[in-house]
DNA sequence: ATAATTGCAAAGTCTTTGCAGTTTG
DNA sequence: CAAACTGCAAAGACTTTGCAATTAT
């Protein structure tokens, strides 16, 4: 019943020198638990503040800063809103509709061509996992 | 002396039965003077409140949000700061350093391939104008 | 006249920070 | 025990909003 990911990630906490903490535990145990990504900070908040209300939205904050330094998790800016994280083993990139806000996941080699392009011509190399990238669905194409 | 494109701007204004104030007058210049693209509200506000000290920063944004709804601007987000506004006919892609922020501005073109494959395989049609694509330049590239 | 627009102040969202007290290794 | 971490409250950056007074048409 012990989460072996969960002491996985904990022991990469040690390894690294991080302080294994209740708060981050409980943090670390939201994120392996409600699994399936897109979670905002605040979304990380209230699921850990259901068990242990006195974990503060800025320790999640830093937790989340801490977790993403020793590369256990990343965050995306999906649209105007807050960031949301994933964990690390999840990788892929983002398509957001503008209109309805749907999110379309895809694997990264769908970015190959562009970013040989793009590094060919202007000497930059696309991360395009940071930032989604905006457009439209086909339902909510304009005209 | 009389700028002929801020006149051409107003007039297309008061075409969609918007009015011609002083502060959008003045608004509308500091566009089209700073020219330069990559313009802050705060930018266009500061620029503004040189001539015309009044005019306060929500009018800018209320103004700014007008000029986009008619075509005339448009804005971008370029990394975790301020949104930039540009003239809509200097219209480009944008490429940011996360690491030295340089901006690198490419045509639209560029992306024409990713555009295809995105709409093909997803349904997707990235808008890519709306947000930098977020990487590294060569000087700055990890490792 | 009258509907649009403005200045102002206040609020809103998301995130960061300083600090004194607490806890981990 | 020392260094790391936490809760709290406050601030910070950017932008939006409600409203009464003003202004363009």
């Amino acid at each position: 019943m012990t989460d072996q990911r969960l002491e996985d990630v904990l022991g990469r906490l040690r390894d690294e020198g991080v302080r294994v903490t209740l708060p981050r535990r409980a943090i670390v145990s939201a994120l392996l638990g409600g699994g399936h990504g897109h979670v905002t900070a605040e979304n990380v908040t209230a699921e850990v503040q259901g068990e242990h209300p006195e974990v503060h939205a800025s320790t999640v904050y830093r937790t989340l800063d801490t977790l993403e330094r020793l590369g256990v998790v990343y965050h995306v800016h999906l649209a105007h809103g807050a960031a949301v994280y994933h964990l690390a083993e999840d990788a892929h990139l983002h398509l957001v509709c503008a209109s309805c806000g749907v999110v379309i996941e895809v694997p990264e080699d769908v970015f190959h061509t562009l970013a040989d392009g793009l590094h060919q011509g202007f000497r930059f190399t696309p991360e395009v996992r940071h930032f989604a990238l905006s457009g439209h669905c086909d339902r909510c194409l304009p005209r």
